[in-house]
DNA sequence: TCTGAACATCGATCGCTGTCAATATAGGTC
DNA sequence: GACCTATATTGACAGCGATCGATGTTCAGA
């Protein structure tokens, strides 16, 4: 799956107000695309849900039903939009739901 | 592409504050999946954006530069989630966002 | 009833992606 | 250094889905 930048570029305009154009539509479905995903979504979940709003990836691994590499491929998947914040702390690798790119999502579907 | 009933079933709580589970997560990973293609994304926002809100398939075919058949078939897609109502008008076939079904999708993302 | 227009369905193709086993990397401990 | 644990990367495969041409269906008008 392609890495998308979400919130640079001053992405996202609201869909419903005025006609989006082709660049725009793949920008934004490259982050609808990211959620439409079970595991990703449940990953996030987990992750929001979380003592603290963080989990290391071997709290993820087990909960999730998927292996670790998969696992993993998610995180880094979800860290490049910028839906996760990343942080390593010696040998564990923290991750937390970034509020903000998450608003910016959502915000396009504004009515 | 699976059909997903988005509006019934009492579909979506916040992603956010608890853990959803798997069932959960497969009916919303459907809803976000479906928003995650670029010409499905230009087709709610050429609805949405078009005089009265509500555009029928021929209006729609050429400015989004794809065959009348892949447009039907996305906007078979988008009416079975709920995203999309239709009526049909002698010849013509009308489509109207529906902002309910919308704003389920959108609210599964509050922080 | 014939014709043309609008829309839907079918069948086939092809690229993409979610998945895992195997392996690599990095850090901690002895 | 040797070993273990946590995480990332690689390579390969299987299934899904976006797309289109061809065809079917429905409806209005002559």
């Amino acid at each position: 799956m392609r890495t998308i930048a979400l919130i640079t570029q001053g992405c996202c305009p609201p869909l419903m107000k005025t006609p989006i154009d082709e660049a725009e539509a793949e920008r934004l479905a490259g982050a609808f695309k990211l959620l439409g995903d079970p595991g990703r979504l449940r990953l996030l979940s987990l992750i929001a849900a979380h003592p603290g709003g963080e989990a290391c990836v071997c709290e993820l691994t087990e909960p999730l039903g998927l292996s670790q590499p998969t696992v993993s491929h998610h995180l880094k998947l979800l860290h490049q939009a910028g839906l996760l914040e990343r942080e390593k702390r010696s040998t564990w690798v923290y991750y937390k739901v970034d509020p903000a790119t998450l608003k910016t999502v959502r915000d396009a579907l504004a009515i």
